[in-house]
DNA sequence: CGTAGTGTATATAGTAACTATATAGTCAAG
DNA sequence: CTTGACTATATAGTTACTATATACACTACG
């Protein structure tokens, strides 16, 4: 900014130049932040065109999340090595922020995905269907484990998830064996999973097998899940199928889009071998 | 989220869980944005596992900006169809901040750029260099103006560039011409620029002449900055060159690193024409 | 020259979304 | 049966404004 610097402006017109509200401008004065070049002896503030630059960057600076506290911090010990030192930290911050942004973007087209899919279907179908191999993120073994270790499990599977960007937006589901499924323990779960559709390199992912899924929808609570499990099964005698290695359940409908657990909607693609 | 639904969580395992302080769950759940699943006769508070998938989306929500009462009219009209219109509208404004964030990110590697630059510079030293063809973003006419014009113009000026992205990181300089410069008028702009590395199509540019220009730095309030204009109208002569179509001025320090104006330093550029 | 209308100022209170602190009740382990 | 770690509520404090009330200033018109 610069020149015909014989003008100054007044507050309700440096306010917008600046496009904040006047009082905001009051506010910065009065903690010291940003006070007018010039002050009249009725009190009156005056700002020099120039300081629309020093505006522009505290804007900038409060954008990347800086406290005005902080701000000030540079603001009362200015120099073009400070400004360069302050500059170079905020890149490296503007720039992870623009990342997470790109996993957020990416999350959100996820999520319409997965919900367009959903209202497409028919949840009193039981289907056999194909499908692709697909990479998937496993927690630990939570086959035999008490209530305390499982919190202590889940709490470190999320841990694992935000730290390693691995939540893309598919639903955290649950594999069952084979064996726990022939003995009706529908509910004794093996892990939890997450489904990574770009895998990165070098994290220890367990790779589904792909092949034929018999998969049907329980809707309701899951409490009643054995209802559907029994129904998948007698349809799998029905078409002359055995149970393969494992079950993988996931939320359709959750919490995140129904209110009552009775309107929940749990997807069970459960492996089989045509015989 | 799934499974083993068995098992709630505490108030403190839940927000551990969310990584988010206790308190923040007491707020939520008073403000009645996110409740837990239970309560006990004591007052205690359990949350069940799949509520960690709506606290998932509250904080994304939240990270868009979105505040908790607008996030709260979703969560008590919980749809599947509300939830994707939601999602779609998300989805656009998070692509408008992703592109924001990248402008600001290209934004503070320019200033980098021009700081690290200037540190390099002795502003005693007059030089005269070739510059190559360089795009600039003109201002309206400001010769011969009135001071409430001139806030007029800078505003409208300083808005578009904000409309139009075109603010580069570039500082606002300002153009004399000859005329003015000949009669001695060296503040007497004729109109403020920003430079464009990379024009936009379709937008009034002017383009500046590349040519040989007589570089000098003065050091101090804009006031005295006749002295420095007499010197290089001098070295000038001494290097038998005539004065060109236009003088640029801009500013390598000012108010966003110094603090007095007695260190503010100004380029002024003199296109200049060898005989 | 007085007054209406707009502008400026200060002071104070309110807001959102927490965060911290104080006080008290609960529970499980030794 | 007491200690220590948890739970709860209630209240006050925080940041970065935003709104409101009141008073003074400046300009333009009749």
């Amino acid at each position: 900014m610069n020149k015909k610097n014989i003008k100054y402006l007044t507050t309700g017109e440096f306010a917008k130049l600046c496009k904040v509200n006047k009082q905001t401008l009051f506010y910065y004065d009065q903690i010291g932040l940003l006070s007018p070049a010039l002050k009249n002896e009725k009190g009156y503030r005056f700002y020099s065109i120039n300081q629309i630059e020093l505006f522009f960057v505290i804007d900038l600076l409060k954008d990347l999340d800086m406290s005005l506290n902080d701000i000030q911090q540079y603001t009362q010990n200015k120099s073009p090595e400070n400004f360069l030192t302050l500059m170079y930290q905020k890149k490296e911050e503007i720039v992870k922020k623009r990342q997470e942004m790109q996993m957020k973007e990416k999350l959100i087209e996820t999520k319409i995905a997965l919900m367009e899919e959903a209202t497409q279907l028919d949840f009193h179908q039981i289907t056999l269907e194909h499908l692709p191999e697909a990479t998937l993120y496993l927690s630990r073994n939570i086959e035999n484990i008490t209530g305390e270790k499982f919190v202590e499990v889940i709490t470190e599977f999320i841990s694992e998830l935000n730290q390693l960007q691995l939540d893309t937006g598919y639903p955290i589901g649950a594999i069952t064996k084979r064996e726990q499924v022939l003995n009706g323990e529908y509910t004794k779960y093996s892990y939890l999973y997450i489904e990574q559709p770009q895998p990165k390199e070098g994290y220890p992912y367990f790779q589904a097998v792909k092949g034929d899924f018999l998969i049907g929808y329980h809707i309701g609570d899951d409490k009643t899940i054995h209802h559907t499990y029994k129904k998948l099964l007698s349809e799998m005698e029905r078409l002359d199928l055995t149970l393969g290695e494992h079950v993988f359940e996931e939320y359709i409908y959750d919490t995140v889009v129904m209110n009552q657990k009775e309107d929940y909607v749990t997807k069970i693609m459960m492996q089989v071998i045509k015989k």
